[in-house]
DNA sequence: CCTCTGCTTGTAATCGATTACAGAAGTATA
DNA sequence: TATACTTCTGTAATCGATTACAAGCAGAGG
């Protein structure tokens, strides 16, 4: 049914060795017998079966992309920037939804595994991180992006989000603003903390007082900010300003300002996080802490084409975890 | 290194065959046999090499997607549908991003087939379909989803995108409306000519004449929005009522709104297409074209194993191509 | 004319799992 | 106990590409 080398060969009167050595570019091969190779692989319409590749280089030229969810413009983002550099360098890219849920998560790791993936991105999904263990047990690279977990060590690209929350307050507090409010995402997450250590060290550093009843910390969802932003309102003196960790918590959170619009939503001001396609017409927002997500993914695959190279390379002992920081842009709308 | 079965086997004093038998679930296996190679598996830490199955049976448990772009909450919220099928059949899912350019779509295809993927759904980019046809040379099932080509024949999974459309339009036609501006994506794609047609058949319906010049056709992209809005507003005597056959469309038509408020459009009313997260904050809208979007990747999924199914059962000539139709739901904002 | 070196190419083993076929072991019956 | 069936298990070929090793071949130098 399918072409082989085999085919290949007899069409072109070589042998399979010479075939595949064409097909790997290997020097060794006189320009006259290559040029035939190739002519006869274009008019049998060779395709090389991966699986028999597979098989005796045990690399399978896939990586793993683990992320909490799909349906989310951050995520899928750096998915693209992840994506962009893989292609040119002829990967496939398994894309795996771990559905927020740990265990998903864990068994979408055993079926990467089966796999045989060369290598795995992952977004995780919580600040639990053992169950990635297996994967370095199978000797196959990991490289994380946006946060940090505990109980395992890899590679990781993270945004630099204590300067990037601190510039933004810094930025407010410059316009003389002296009262803010805090909507967050869990504190389990390291990104999520990171983002509230900038927001209260500008605080502390331009003598403001920390109030406890107007900072709230939910989850990452629209839901969470339109109860979150529901609470704040409804304390006894709200603030004006409030800075909001997350898109979606900024989605929510201007969602029940829109619903519920008086004289005190009205001179809202929210400085928010990421810059995504609809930020700019979300009403209430001055200032947003832009990340370069894109960047993140591309990042995130060149370092595991490096765990990569290395690993295939030689055994010796692999250098000790690398972590990268990516400056944060301010955008002001 | 790895544990194969060949370590399974001698471990569980048994051959390679029995071990195989036991993972492949033959019933022809003594019950004693079968849980001592069992636990031989369980002690040794066996995992199978699909790539070594893959060879032999050219099956390889995953299947590919193959999407315009994927920071697009409708194609990713079908891909979820897609995942949730294909997850508990153990299938793992390479997701592509033909970039919505078509020769990319064609390297993807490529890269599909080189994976030996057991099936392949896509999201065409555009009307071209011709391109497709080295899958079905392969003998790789498709499921072409939301959108149907030309010179490419295939299940389709596709919205009811006329009636769709029609009943946005007779609803609003019963609260009164009597003229309405459209804002579409290129002609070429069936669905948006569906949905355009929907459009026209109501006008005509209700006797209501179609106005060429706030008519307005551009691409799938917030910024077309943006501009045809732009374009719709410059006219003479312009629409207070405006179908806008996509989401993001409409969300560039209203950034256009909320930059450029004015008494004129103030009266502004948008009927749009798809519900998404960030739909009820949109404002201007009052009713929205909902597709099922999960379902129509769940559905896609199961067509495409079924495909599968009937293809490894025997090669006898396949079933024509199937054509399903899902309904959309009306939402008022 | 012969040998040696260097460049190309071919032969054949190999990766790990599956499976047709054959053979062994077990069961039932006479 | 012998015979005829089942039922279970092993042997060995196979999938398609890679690659160590060997062999062929040309030209240089003696």
């Amino acid at each position: 049914m399918a072409v082989t080398v085999k085919n290949v060969a007899l069409h072109a009167g070589v042998s399979t060795a010479t075939v595949s050595r064409v097909l790997n570019d290997d020097p060794g091969i006189r320009p006259a017998t290559r040029s035939r190779v190739i002519e006869s692989i274009k008019i049998t319409g060779y395709r090389m079966n991966k699986a028999a590749r597979s098989l005796k280089t045990s690399r399978t030229g896939t990586v793993g992309l683990l992320v909490p969810e799909l349906v989310n413009d951050f995520f899928m983002t750096v998915a693209e920037g992840v994506e962009d550099i893989l292609r040119t360098e002829g990967y496939g890219v398994i894309l795996c939804n771990a559905n927020e849920d740990v265990r998903y998560e864990a068994d979408r790791i055993s079926l990467l595994i089966e796999q045989c993936v060369d290598g795995v991105i992952i977004i995780p999904t919580s600040s639990e991180g053992s169950h990635f263990s297996s994967l370095s047990d199978a000797g196959i690279p990991v490289v994380m992006v946006d946060r940090m977990v505990n109980g395992f060590k890899a590679d990781a690209v993270l945004a630099d989000n204590i300067n990037g929350a601190y510039s933004a307050m810094q930025n407010l507090i410059s316009t003389g603003c002296r009262r803010f409010g805090f909507i967050g995402g869990s504190q389990e997450l390291s990104n999520f903390r990171e983002r509230f250590e900038g927001f209260k060290r500008a605080l502390s550093d331009y003598g403001i007082p920390v109030e406890k009843d107007i900072i709230k910390f939910g989850n990452v969802h629209i839901d969470s900010g339109y109860n979150l932003m529901k609470e704040l309102m409804s304390e006894a003196n709200p603030p004006e300003n409030v800075f909001i960790a997350n898109y979606f918590l900024q989605v929510g959170a201007t969602k029940f300002l829109i619903e519920n619009s008086s004289a005190k939503t009205a001179s809202i001001h929210i400085a928010g996080f990421d810059d995504m396609s609809l930020s700019s017409i979300l009403g209430f927002s001055s200032i947003t802490v832009s990340q370069p997500m894109m960047e993140m993914g591309r990042k995130a695959a060149e370092m595991l084409l490096e765990r990569i190279e290395e690993q295939s390379a030689l055994a010796s002992a692999p250098p000790p975890p690398r972590l990268v920081r990516l400056k944060t842009t301010l955008i002001k709308h």
